[in-house]
DNA sequence: CAGTGGTCTAGACCACCGA
DNA sequence: CGGTGGTCTAGACCACTGG
């Protein structure tokens, strides 16, 4: 009923969105042509093209005249924070990037955990501690609990070679995030991870992750306040 | 030359663009319909639509279907942080807003200054530095240093009345902002405005905005970070 | 009611890309 | 070269708003 009454742009935009948080189409997979759509849905090209623009615009696929619309590689929140890569982005930088593992375990699950993940009181859960370097140098700890049911595999991943953020990319699409951002101090052995001071500010980013009906991880990502700030430039 | 190489729709946004960012056209005013904009710049509706259905999404204008088109009231960065009015976003909150104006002053411009707002080594620099509270309870420090260029009367401002922010609004319209994000301890001044710790983690947002040829205003906004976090949510 | 924006069509020309 | 997306037109119907 309901959805019959939609605009048709939305009808082509839900389409492809629904391929693309099902796992059909994958990062970096090419987007049907806009007359393929125009002739799946049987509306004109504007129509189309005003959907997989929209889309574009959004951050889900990139497009490129000539060549045709891939699915993008990472997703964007709110276009100024982005769900992605920390290697990628200390690559982008023209640095190098490394990481230390210091946990990787299986633990039950508390009532926090339950509340975030939505699983049940004392069911297992993954759990990763790892600190990333930037030229040597710690920038980011990351601590986050996976929930088995959307990476299985997640334990015997080899975290040196391949981040949890990547991994999960892969593993579960991406369909919604809650984030915020606030200013904490480190508790201890987070101070002493990141080789800081007990005192030293960090910026603390909370962050869940959905996959359909999963939450398929919360990450608290601390930066030292020092090494670390959030830029933006905005021009009307 | 190149003007005229620009897509149409291109050369309309930027006219209404500059209706706007010139103070021509004010927040609140309307703006012409659609179909006079088409007689004017000869265009089809469809070209007319595209360009004002952008500006709509960046925030710049509001449409009402069968109503027209107003000017917004403020214009957000990146879609999540806004250059908006403290006050009307702890209003916004149910909450009561109040404020302790500590300072309000000419200053003489020191290199940092010159850098930041682009005036001459020596200049006078209007500053103020206001404690907002949200229910009694301080949650803002805005450290800030005005160009007298595009506020000349900055000084004789009621700011029981007015947020700098408003009048700033009114005064010089906003065409562009740069900033950043950061977690830092307070100055011992800082800390004693806001009623807390010496070593408390504050969030610090550091704002550039500029209003034409000018830089408008340099703004430090120093948040507790017990007490203040932004947040946002995303879905595909 | 007349005017507004929201959507849609069936064409069209162009610049660009890859083969 | 054929296929892609980027742009544009001159109409059209609709839902909504205001007087």
């Amino acid at each position: 009923m309901s959805v019959s009454h939609l605009p048709a742009y939305e009808q082509v935009k839900t389409f492809v969105k629904a391929q693309i948080t099902s796992g059909v189409w994958q990062a970096g997979d090419t987007v049907p042509s806009e007359s393929a759509l125009q002739q799946q849905f049987g509306v004109s090209r504007m129509t189309v093209n005003r959907a997989v623009k929209e889309l574009a615009a959004e951050g889900l696929v990139t497009r490129l005249r000539g060549s045709g619309t891939v699915v993008a590689q990472w997703h964007r929140i709110s276009s100024m924070l982005a769900v992605r890569d920390i290697h990628e982005e200390v690559i982008e930088r023209g640095h190098t990037h490394s990481c230390r593992v210091l946990r990787l375990e299986v633990v039950v699950a508390d009532s926090a955990l339950v509340q975030a993940l939505g699983v049940p009181l004392g069911a297992p859960v993954f759990h990763s501690r790892i600190v990333h370097l930037e030229d040597g140098v710690a920038i980011q700890l990351e601590d986050r609990h996976v929930n088995p049911a959307v990476a299985p595999d997640y334990l015997t991943v080899d975290f040196q070679t391949t981040t949890p953020t990547q991994y999960l990319f892969a593993s579960a699409p991406l369909t919604e995030a809650r984030y915020s951002i606030e200013a904490a101090q480190p508790s201890a052995a987070e101070a002493k991870s990141l080789g800081i001071g007990r005192t030293e500010p960090c910026l603390v980013i909370t962050r869940c992750t959905v996959s359909g009906a999963h939450v398929a991880s919360q990450a608290r990502l601390v930066y030292p306040g020092m090494r670390y700030s959030l830029r933006g430039n905005f021009q009307l």
